[in-house]
RNA sequence: GGCCCGUUCGUCUAAGGGUUAGGACACCACCCUUUCACGGUGGUGAUACGAGUUCGAAUCUCGUACGGGCUACCA
């Protein structure tokens, strides 16, 4: 399609008020795509002024979960894609959740059954099954309901109405189907892919309405975008088979020119093929937003949250795995992303999850933060392993020293240990082949000169050890080796002097002294 | 099997008929750094294949191959 053809389509919504709704299905925990998903859809919202709704689509109650919806919450809390509408927060098209919308949905499928585009249908379970198995070849695997078969079943297209009526006044139950016709080409734009087309007569007749009374995902997403007024409908690829349904409904229903601009998203994908959380332990990186466990058979699925992403790293990296800007500039910032983005940028083709590029997103992110923004979890995290962080103004300089080389939150407690611990042992290992009593006298007068030395920062101590080096006539270099591995316990960590001003002159003199303790023995 | 979507360095991607096919991650080398990082410089590395259209194709068309998704009274 070319663009001025598609920019014509869009014209036509352009005077509809944006909203967009994330629908998901509180059935576990949520993963990449569909955090990208919530994205995207948050993204497009806020940039054209826009609504964005949450949606729970909890219309299968065998698959309900436990704080699966609890968790869907959080994670967006967590990502800072705060909803205008939702369970959560209120709205004037709740309600939010489809299991409480359970009586809105029949009357439009008893509509479509009145009009001829759906039927009743009353084969069991079984009786499917037995359809299938019976129609199963090789050239044709799964076998459909449709208009091949749909005049071998039990429904109110073979049976005589008295029959139907009857069946339905005993109580048999039921379930609704729609009746698609036969050799109509349906077609329509989606945002990303452009034109895409269905041969009718290969699309099968979808139950609506369930036997329980709920209506199926088909039914109950058209049905809820009318009513919720939503002006663009993103969901992933694997729906882009079942829109050919949906239009139909949307033509039967309330009118193709009402139906909002789809687009259906590029799947993220694993290592190899499709990404599920067996990838994540797998390869050791993360696939939910945060830990989830799974409440029947308690199996944690470990989150970015507590892998150690920080929000904007993990909105970053989520953003640029199936779109970018059409620069250079990789690093966005949520506002920036909502700035930039466009729905036209992004990709068709599904991507590989990258883990080392998504830890280089963190970690440019953790760089970037403020000492502010950081303090709070680097606090958290080194109070549970174990260290005392009491004095906040230290805690500050101590962030700021290291978070350069900090990846991921956890490293901050590998990174900066040493400066609310004394080493239990050190790294004699890397001293002792150039290990000499000339460095061990220069050690003891640097700690006489220490103790005596007024000002204490990373300027003075320098050029007492500078100083000293000089007297004893050893190369200052000689000795940065042992000094730090003695301050810090091994062969890491930033500037050694930078170290000794925050811990502070009597633990710089004692970690000397435990050094030469460790070295002597 | 059928239907749908897709295919540029290993990965994420730029390039909308004319570029030495650009960048980022990762990797390698060097520089910086009296540790480790950060940073800097350079390097290896891609248009799946085959036809066609065109003076000219990564780009448009068709075919093939490959990958993915769907094919439930799940979403």
């Amino acid at each position: 399609m070319t663009l001025l053809a598609y920019a014509v389509l869009s014209l036509s919504n352009m005077d509809k008020k944006v909203r967009v709704r994330f629908a998901p299905s509180p059935t576990g925990g949520l993963h990449l795509g569909g955090v990208r998903t919530v994205l995207y859809n948050y993204l497009f919202a806020k940039k054209y002024n826009g609504d964005f709704i949450v949606r729970i689509e909890d219309t299968d109650q065998s698959r309900f979960v436990p704080g699966a919806e609890e968790y869907i919450f959080d994670t967006l809390k967590w990502c800072g894609l705060i909803p205008d509408e939702s369970v959560q927060h209120g709205g004037d098209y709740g309600p939010y959740r489809q299991s409480e919308r359970k009586e809105s949905y029949r009357q439009y499928a008893e509509k479509l059954v009145k009009e001829g585009f759906a039927y009743y249908a009353f084969d069991t379970p079984e009786e499917l099954e037995k359809m299938r198995s019976a129609y199963r070849t090789e050239q044709n695997p799964s076998p459909q309901y449709d208009h091949t078969l749909r005049d071998k079943m039990m429904n109110s297209l073979t049976l005589s109405e008295n029959e139907v009526e009857r069946f339905i006044g005993e109580g048999m139950p039921y379930v609704i189907r729609i009746k698609i016709p036969t050799q109509e080409t349906i077609v329509f734009t989606d945002m990303i892919r452009g034109e895409v087309q269905f041969d009718s007569s290969l699309v099968d007749d979808k139950v609506l309405l369930k036997a329980d009374g709920m209506p199926t995902y088909h039914l109950a997403v058209v049905v809820d975008d009318y009513l919720m007024k939503i002006s663009h409908a993103f969901r992933g690829e694997e729906w882009l088979p079942s829109a050919p349904v949906h239009i139909l409904l949307w033509k039967y229903l309330f009118g193709l020119e009402n139906m909002p601009q789809w687009a259906h998203f590029p799947l993220i994908l694993g290592p190899n093929g499709k990404l599920s959380k067996r990838d994540g332990s797998k390869y050791g990186f993360p696939v939910f937003s945060m830990n989830w466990t799974d409440p029947k058979t308690n199996e944690l699925t470990e989150g970015f949250k507590e892998k150690g992403f920080i929000p904007e790293g993990f909105i970053n990296l989520l953003a640029l795995l199936g779109w970018n800007d059409g620069t250079e500039k990789e690093i966005f910032s949520l506002n920036e992303l909502v700035e930039s983005f466009s729905m036209e940028r992004v990709h068709s083709s599904g991507a590989h999850f990258d883990y080392e590029k998504a830890k280089w997103f963190n970690h440019e992110w953790i760089k970037k933060s403020g000492v502010g923004t950081l303090k709070s979890g680097v606090k958290e995290l080194l109070e549970k392993d174990g260290f005392i962080v009491s004095d906040d103004n230290k805690l500050e300089k101590v962030i700021a020293l290291v978070k350069e080389r900090c990846t991921l939150l956890p490293d901050f407690s590998d990174q900066s240990s040493f400066f609310f611990k004394t080493p239990a042992q050190i790294d004699t290992v890397s001293i002792l082949p150039k290990w000499n009593t000339e460095k061990q006298q220069f050690f003891r007068e640097l700690i006489r000169t220490y103790k005596l030395t007024t000002i204490w920062n990373a300027h003075e101590t320098e050029n007492a050890l500078k100083e000293i080096a000089a007297a004893h006539q050893i190369k200052a270099g000689e000795l940065m080796l042992p000094f730090r591995i003695m301050l810090v316990g091994g062969k890491f960590g930033p500037g050694v002097f930078d170290i000794a001003e925050i811990i502070g002159r009597e633990e710089t003199i004692l970690r000397i002294t435990n050094g030469l303790t460790f070295l002597a023995a």
